[in-house]
This record gives structure tokens, sequence and C-alpha cells, in this order.
DNA sequence: TACTTATGTCACCAATAGGTGATAAACACT
DNA sequence: AGTGTTTATCACCTATTGGTGACATAAGTA
């Protein structure tokens, strides 16, 4: 018996299941985590709730599918390829460093799944959290760790605080209007300054060598 | 007329009170905010809902009270007695990073309420990232603006990214069981490393004046 | 066109959640 | 002990939320 599979203009599978994925960004984006309810993404992606538990199970398997649909760290994959490797990672480090606060800053729905993977522990933003430390892991055994030698876990450290800090104020210059540290996280001049900082902390680490 | 103040063992409103906004302390630090449900509540106090609108108005007023009731950055001020500052500030500000990364990793409570700054704008919310925020200007300002003069803004930009990373790592380390940057931040190595990095950092700011 | 099936809607139920009036119990005061 | 007031409980209501069976309709198939 052959299989029949709808594709009209109306009724489509494949095409419900991608609006109930969009809804789930869209709420989480806008709304925040606390509104991804079965009925709230169902009116958001204007079909029939029925479907999310047909589909996918229910809005657990939908989250987690949206979240891994997401391929949030492509961008950093993307970066590696501009810079020259000569200087130890230098320039590449400080390329990714500004890249990831610009990119963070701008992508809202990326800045709601750091903050989940901090609130819960779902199996699929783990996953996410070890795909970053596995390719940030690349970058480290191949060109810092030999450049730095046994300085090579202060380096480690050091860059686990510049990039968790670029999290943390990205996150907090789109949730709260106040500044931090006496800095306008949003201005030109804020950002500059973090800009700069994350470079001379980079040219100091490599310095000292 | 004379106002009658119930005092009793069995009843008593400022104990009741009380109850409730440990029950609101106990509940954000084991099962989150999501949990922070009047029925949720009132079970942990061991009173009924009720009391819950007749004493703070609505579970909103009760959080927002509860939130104001601690004074999270009490620590931060004790510590800058210990130090001496004839080195611009420089001991200081290891001693306040380093205070801070093992204060924020053992205090769970605060922990959430970094990360409920994160998600919601609650005034009272608001209002504790304001006080952050305004004793550390007058640090900022009576100790390192004048020892960095025309740097002072790349110093702050500095401490932002330090403070700011120290509360993501330290967040981190409490949700999820994985290494961030190769380092495990539950462990004293992974630990000593942040410190190092730290301190490295600060001597590196304050050597480049 | 007629039939079959995948796709989608709707009505409905149960469980949870927020909220309140009536009432009981504890306390202060005489 | 008696009385009025504060403190607390309970029953009950409504609204929201998660979840499902029965049914309707668009689309493929012949």
């Amino acid at each position: 018996m052959e299989r029949k599979i709808v594709d009209g203009a109306v009724r489509n599978k494949e095409k419900s299941k991608e609006k109930f994925l969009a809804a789930v960004g869209e709420i989480v984006k806008t709304k925040g985590f606390s509104a991804l309810k079965v009925n709230e993404i169902a009116a958001v992606a204007g079909l029939d709730k029925k479907l999310i538990y047909n589909y996918f199970g229910g809005t657990t398997q939908l989250i987690d599918e949206y979240i891994k649909s997401q391929d949030f760290w492509s961008n950093v994959k993307n970066e590696e390829l501009n810079v020259d490797i000569n200087d130890g990672g230098r320039g590449l480090s400080k390329a990714m460093l500004l890249s990831q606060f610009d990119y963070i800053f701008e992508n809202k729905e990326l800045q709601k799944i750091l903050l989940w993977g901090l609130l819960e522990d779902r199996v699929s933003l783990k996953k996410l959290a070890v795909d970053r430390e596995e390719s940030g892991d690349a970058l480290f055994k191949n060109i810092s760790d030999p450049h730095f030698g046994e300085h090579s876990v202060r380096y480690r450290a050091i860059m686990a605080l510049l990039v968790s800090g670029i999290y943390y104020l990205d996150i907090f210059a789109s949730t709260n209007e106040i500044t931090f540290c006496g800095l306008d996280l949003k201005s030109q001049e804020g950002r500059a300054a973090i800009e700069e900082a994350l470079a001379f902390i980079i040219d100091k680490a490599y310095d000292s060598v």
C-alpha cells in the first residue's frame, strides 16, 4: 500500500509543525518561557492544540525540538575563517569575543536560551551547552593550549570570565534600563568600552607569555 | 480606643507574615520562581492563602516585600573594611571579586534573585540592581577613577566583565554539571583557576597605568 | 464522482490556580 | 467568665490550563 503525503495549501503537516516551532520561538522572544503553554502556543501558531499532541507528543517534546532546531553557535564557526592563527590565536580570540558580544546583543532569542540553560536542566538545553563546550574545546586544544603551555589553564579561565561576562552583560542590557558599573550597555560608548576592555585583557594575556 | 495587638503562641500576625516571607525564599531556592503560586506559598508556610491577601494584598506584593527584605549586598560592604586603599584599590578590587565569587557560589537564593533580575522587570528587582550600582559607584568615584584617570572607563569596563562573569559562572556551576571553557567550576582546581585569572586581570589593569 | 485517509476543529472533561465570604478559634481586656 | 476584636480556616466560586474523543474537511486516489 502506498503512503499518502498530504501537501495541500490548507492542510499540510510539515508546514503546521513549522508553525508550532516558530510559535515557540516567537513566544520565547516576546513573552518569555512562562508563557509557553499549550493553549498559548496553539493560539500563536493559529492551529488547534490537539495537533501539538499528535505531532510532537506534547509541549515538552515540541520545545525540545525547537531548541534542537536552532543552531545558535553557527555564527561562531563562521567567524573562524577570516582570521589567521599565526599569532597563537590572539586575533582569533578578540574577533570571537567581539563577534559574540555583538551577536548575542542582537539575538534576543539566544539570550533567552542562555537564561533558560541557567534555570532548567532540560536535556536539549544541556546538549546546547555541551555542543558549545566541544566547539570551544577544539579552539583551546589546537590553538591556545600549545601557545600558552603551562599557563593554558589561566587562559581558559580568562576566556571563561570574558565569555560569561559577555553573556550576562548582553542579557542585562536587554532587560534593564539601568547601568552596570556605571556603563550604559545599550549606548555606543558603553559597548565600545566593553570592547576595548576585551581587547585589552586578551592582549595582556598574550603579552604575559 | 486602644489598639489590640495579638501576640499569642498560636495566632500571631507578625510571625505569620514572616512565615510567608520565609516560604517565598524557600520556594525560590528549591523550586524556582515558576513555583511561586498562592497555593504553594500557603502550603509551604503552613497557613491559609487568604492571609496572603489580607496581610500583603496578594502574591505580587508578598514577593516584592520578600525581595526588599533581603539585603543581598551587605556582605560586599563588610568586605571593604579589611583592606587598605593606598594601592589605588588594587587589593580592594581583588578582595571584592574573590569574596563575591565565593559568596554567590554559596548563596543559591542570591543566584536566583540575580537570574530573576534578568527575566522580569519588577520594581523591587530593579531597586536591588540600582542599590548595587550605587554602592559600586562610591568605590569607582572615590578610589579607582582618581587612580586610573583617563583610563577610568576602561577599568570600569573590565570590572563590569569580571563581576558579570562571576555572576554567570557561579549560577552556571549550580545548574549545570558540565564544564565551562573546559573548567569544572565546582571543583577546587576550577575555582582556583578563576580566582587566579581574576587576580591576574586586576594586576594587569593596575600595572598598565 | 466516490471513496479513503491524513489533517484539522470542536466540545468537553479533569486538574490546577487565583480569589473571596462566611465562620470558627484564639487572644486581649474587663 | 464574658465580650469584642484579631487571627486563621474552610467551603466555594471562577478562570486558566492540560489533555482527549468525536467529528468535520481537505487532499490524495481510482
